[in-house]
DNA sequence: CAACGTATTGAAAAAATATTTCAATACGTT
DNA sequence: AACGTATTGAAATATTTTTTCAATACGTTG
């Protein structure tokens, strides 16, 4: 029951500059109810419910916006690759290859990696992105079958 | 010089039971000649050149079938995500976010974190994906004046 | 090595996805 | 409460991808 322009991506888009408007609160409550995995058609959808007037370029525009600034990014996957979710700089996504639903989960240990690359290749690095994919435990147990 | 017909991809596509015709093998061989970051009208612009009639539609079904059979893949970035590569399992790119230019690097030190993931989720993990993104040296350079 | 059956092809059409344009509207400031 | 401007949705346009289908090339068989 947060107020919908409390939220800490409604703040980085008002410290921006940017109006909090009826549509763009409505792109982001979506955004924040699902952590990740929808797409701009999904999204659009589920906004209509919340604000129904939405236009599906107005999502477009929103997300541009947000993976302007940081605020929200792409999820990839062998199948998909248009699921924007809240995002952080650097992300972790944990992909079901059967049911196609995307998790994210704590990441360590990649300090090392990125400095032995960095060694090697002369390339300064900004961010990364890892993706795993396997199969959920529900989905292990329904194939086991 | 080798012959397009002996290389590992052709291989693997004429045992899976296809038909190893001048459209597929002008793809694989442009597959084979830019190791990332081709996308689809890419592929098709340099394919021309070795079989002219080729068709977009073709390389689109070409993709598919390689991205089947686990030969290619796509390689995802914050501003692209239909670049395909030749893939194994297993892929890490290290991207220049100013000039897009893609590269591959050895991945060592992912296991321990996989495992964990494994134990702290219940998921299995088939794959991985990485990819770093930063400024390679020459932007560095460039971007430095 | 010629002829055959079928998988594969390219062009055109259709579908899906994304962007641009523009007059009307809503935001937040004053 | 009224104003100026950023933002909006609809329509038009552009781009990307998929489907359909008759014509063709592959690789097998005789």
């Amino acid at each position: 029951m947060t107020d919908p322009r409390q939220t800490p991506m409604a703040q980085a888009l008002r410290e921006a500059g940017y109006k909090l408007t009826q549509p763009r609160l409505a792109v982001l409550q979506v955004l924040e109810e699902n952590d990740a995995g929808l797409d701009p058609e999904a999204i659009y959808d589920r906004g209509k419910l919340i604000y129904p007037s939405l236009g599906l370029v107005t999502v477009y525009r929103t997300l541009d916006l947000l993976a302007e600034l940081g605020l929200v990014r792409r999820v990839h996957s062998m199948h998909n690759c248009h699921n924007y979710a809240s995002a952080r700089t650097d992300r972790h996504y944990l992909i079901c290859e059967s049911c196609h639903r995307v998790i994210e989960f704590p990441c360590r240990g990649l300090e090392e990696l990125m400095e032995s690359v960095r060694q090697q290749t002369g390339y300064t690095i900004n961010a990364h992105l890892l993706e795993l994919s396997g199969l959920c435990p529900e989905c292990q147990k329904r194939l086991a079958t």
